[in-house]
DNA sequence: TTTTACAAGTTGCACTTGCAACTTTTTTAT
DNA sequence: ATAAAAAAGTTGCAAGTGCAACTTGTAAAA
């Protein structure tokens, strides 16, 4: 993933944060960033340290939805924090830029090579971030968790077109991830295994039809 | 939604297409666009007419991914014509502009005027379009059509803060938006207004809950 | 090493859902 | 106005899934 300050110096970094009327926070280790930078719109970027985005179901589960390392952008627009019960805690020491995102999209900042360096950069962020919501979307209409696991070997695979896939996270995320029971995932796992269609031994997962 | 030419005259339009090498196409009514201009990573313009994006599932099922009208943005990252058995179809006669990513992602384009306007406009279109994945996210995450739907109409309500709620499409095409048996969401429906939370009648759901 | 925590694996059961096959109502086309 | 098509509404049933409650395995902390 490009980062937003790609080809932009220190020197037009700063003279961006001006024009842009930026804020930045800095927060300690489990404190709680949105509570500080919530506001209507807004687009941020971990300057510092890492963050999680996470938010509470009203039956107690916590659902992650991303995890934010340095230069990771986020906000309103770009990512799912519109939710009104989610949160965003600091996982370590951080710094957190806040951006107003009409002050983004003021016309006015097309005059200075140094935003349209950082637009540009912020434009493939979203365009990659937004075709990974894309993709779990195609999973997440399947309706039966075994064509919700089906879609996912299709998606890993013409990514990467190996009979070996290996998980880039543990059963219980993909579970999460595909918005299903971990147990009934799992049962189907093995019904897919009893089928001769995989095999899996910890995270790799060989697909026998490919 | 905003045009992607917003605030560019016909001088700056022309401009931008030579700069970007773009590739104009014609088709008739019904013909199917994606086999002519697909290709790997591609932005798409609709100049003229309409077309709708959508794919048949492997057990004979269409599902309409979007529909396109004047200046609707679609492609690889854009939208999810990622897709390989997914086809778009022109509604009418049409033309449509196609714009190859890399070329776009070009850092040259970056001196001129025009393209960062452009640029600027795309953004916007794919802030957009990409809040719009993350809602219909949030929703298909759940596990139970009864939350699905609470989720929906949570959503809607906190757009417009109104007990009463207009579906913006049949209850068929709502049905298919969270992803759930036309038939099993009716009950649920029926079962939410038996526990009195909702009223509903043709198009309009009121929500006696709020 | 031992303890503790967490992921993986397993199972029964109740409930939910998808699906097929209808009827009825509404909308669109001739 | 009538016919045709599509959407809405209904139901029974089989199959799928969520959930709880486990056991077993594995990795991290004391």
């Amino acid at each position: 993933m490009r980062s937003p300050f790609q080809d932009l110096n220190k020197l037009q970094i700063n003279k961006l944060f001006d024009l842009l009327n930026v804020h930045s926070y800095s927060f300690k280790k489990y404190e709680d960033i949105l509570q500080t930078i919530k506001s209507e719109n807004i687009v941020c970027i971990v300057l510092e340290g890492e963050a999680q985005i996470s938010y509470i179901e009203y039956n107690g589960n916590e659902i992650i939805l991303e995890n934010l390392t340095k230069f990771s952008v986020f906000g309103t627009n770009i990512s799912g924090i519109d939710n009104d019960d989610c949160e965003i805690i600091s996982k370590t020491d951080s710094e957190i830029l806040v951006i107003n995102y009409n002050d983004l999209l003021n016309p006015k900042n097309l005059n200075h090579v140094y935003f349209n360096i950082f637009l540009y950069n912020l434009f493939d962020i979203t365009n990659n971030k937004f075709r990974e919501s894309n993709k779990r979307i195609r999973i997440l209409e399947k309706k039966q968790i075994r064509d919700k696991l089906l879609e996912y070997f299709d998606i890993e695979y013409s990514e990467n077109p190996s009979k070996a896939l290996y998980l880039p996270f543990s059963l219980k995320d993909l579970a999460d991830y595909i918005a299903v029971n971990r147990s009934a995932m799992f049962r189907e796992l093995k019904h897919l295994k009893d089928d001769r269609l995989i095999e899996i031994k910890n995270r790799k997962i060989t697909l026998l039809y490919k």
